[in-house]
DNA sequence: AATCGTTCTCAAAACGCTTTGGTTCAACGC
DNA sequence: GCGTTGAACCAAAGCGTTTTGAGAACGATT
């Protein structure tokens, strides 16, 4: 069904058509009724493309999903944060184009998406500091909102990003009022700008208690169960161990959590350790009671509010940028507890 | 820049030069040479819309991802399968366009896709048996390609899938050589086409040893950590407990260990597990060495596969339904051992 | 009766490509 | 010298919408 034969099927022009559909003023109301309810009848759907060339406009989003050459991991919260924007999409009638891409071709697949017009706009995930994506993407002037934050860029841009920064100063602050002095730091890649925040949050709250960090304490590795089981043994094993584990992920969380028990320690009484948890849908920390001691910020809420901000952006492209900081909340959870006596 | 500039700049008739850039053999070669410089150092790019309109094909290929509307979870398969199918998407130059969709509107989101032409065709996820969607996107002729099968539909369709049946009787041979006969089975949720053969598999491989299928060992529930513990900690229970376990996942598999190691038992010693890798990326198990004794099948590859089968289909519709059945390879890895002597 | 606004409707152009159905021109066969 | 053929190119007609710029109908105003 298209739109001349849904015209002619009701003897109107399709100009006619057309504006009733789309809400014009000039036209009959008793005319725009009998139009939609032909449209709806007749299961009327205008042609994706051809409005799209005749407006200009994509009616799409796009989401370049970096894998990197080098590991080939794909990042856990991406199906979350997906699940959250898309579903703002959605609501909007915006299709979400993905691209997978080795990650050393970002900027020549952004550029083709723009001229060949997929897309009226990308999130960009991942940022690293001095990102070249973000001047590249202002040059072209393609709408992006940044999941993250690059530090270094000189123009400003629009981004949405979680207070990693306190969120990581709090939960050192939490162990330490606790007790714990010996505080290991498991990192995602410091490559990352998140990862940077984080380890200069728990490096502030621990010079502001006047303890000196320790680089034997502190591993920055790919977030997942395996590294985060290893860096929990080399720490353990270090003379003078930690008693407390902060880890950037669940997974690594999770890893931590193997070696400690693994070697007959209890979590939360001997060793303590907190998490951040980005509420993935698959990946929950506990239900009622929550497993780990964390600082929590949902992934998909930061995927529809990072959406909504693009369309904004879309809709009036001559707004400035906008800025969001999500907080992290600090989760009590049973990981948790006092600094055991010393020996 | 746009054909007609691009022409114009050379002297060229639109036609002419389309036909050059798009291999048409009814072009002096000189010519041929001439205008594909010329776009290449002009960094002509055709815009994909007006592609489409004029020839009909929309050069991107679907994923309905469905949300539940129910427990609001999202496979966490999902990233690594994408992955692996959007490399061979971006290597076809297919675009992948997402819709999350709430699972109860699945049908008509497959129909707006075709109607208003977003999509060549797509993927279906998360097969149930008589699934409504084979009928439906057979009926409107949308090329589509099933991840999994689907039971009872009576047309043949396309599909890709791994041999449940076959994993799952093989790791409870293995187990039972190993002498174990309490053997339980934490399923996925027992809807789905693929935790049912999983099912099959188990009970086959018991039966003909001439062990009946005791209900009480056997959990459905959604593959998460949590619900592994909380079937683990409930198998345990039993006054006769399970001296093995037969995970669908990795992370289900994660949540028995803990419970597992939670009563002081040991994993591969007091108790034996095996699971189901789908051998995710930020997942894996184990490195060099396997955590887990496994049935291990790549998601990736998976995905891989299923995008070149749909891309085939698209590009000859006449072709007959293809079915590719993948083989998950056994792994014999530290959490599985004899069978602990009576007591 | 002629003019003017409104209100509603329409024909045709535009969006940027592909493709159909030519045309032109040189070489060829007879 | 005349039709035939084939190579190389082109003008124009689509593809299915939106949008521009008018036009018709009708009552109200001069």
């Amino acid at each position: 069904m298209k739109l001349k034969e849904l015209s002619s099927h009701l003897g109107l022009s399709p100009t006619t058509v057309s504006r009733a559909l789309n809400g014009y003023p000039e036209v009959n109301k008793a005319t725009r009724e009998r139009v939609v309810a032909a449209a709806k009848k007749l299961n009327y759907r205008p042609n994706a493309r051809a409005i799209q060339l005749a407006t200009g406009r994509a009616m799409a989003v796009g989401t370049l999903f970096p894998v990197s050459t080098r590991n080939d991991i794909v990042n856990p919260i991406f199906a979350d944060f997906i699940a959250g924007a898309g579903e703002v999409y959605s609501r909007n009638d915006y299709d979400m184009v993905l691209s997978i891409v080795p990650d050393d071709t970002e900027e020549q697949n952004y550029r083709s998406l723009k001229t060949k017009g997929t897309v009226d706009g990308v999130i960009v995930h991942g940022p690293r500091n001095n990102d070249p994506r973000i001047a590249f993407l202002t040059e072209i002037g393609l709408p992006f909102v940044v999941h993250g934050r690059s530090e270094g860029a000189n123009a400003d841009y629009s981004w949405l990003d979680v207070n990693n920064l306190r969120a990581f100063q709090r939960a050192t602050d939490f162990l330490l009022d606790l007790g714990h002095t010996r505080i290991s730091l498991v990192n995602g890649l410091e490559s990352l700008n998140f990862a940077i925040r984080r380890r200069e949050g728990y490096c502030t709250a621990l010079a502001m208690r006047g303890i000196g960090a320790d680089l034997a304490l502190m591993a920055s590795e790919e977030m997942t169960e395996i590294s985060g089981f290893r860096a929990g043994n080399r720490m353990l094993d270090l003379s003078v161990p930690p008693t407390a584990f902060l880890a950037s992920s669940m997974l690594s969380g999770m890893g931590l959590r193997r070696a400690i028990e693994g070697r007959g320690l209890r979590l939360g009484r001997d060793v303590s350790l907190i998490i951040f948890d980005d509420d993935l849908s698959y990946l929950r920390n506990g239900e009622d009671v929550p497993i780990f001691t964390s600082t929590r910020s949902s992934v998909r809420e930061a995927g529809r509010q990072a959406a909504q901000m693009l369309l904004d952006l879309i809709a009036d492209p001559t707004m400035p940028p906008q800025h969001r900081l999500l907080e992290a909340e600090l989760i009590i959870g049973q990981s948790t507890g006092p600094a055991p006596a010393k020996p």
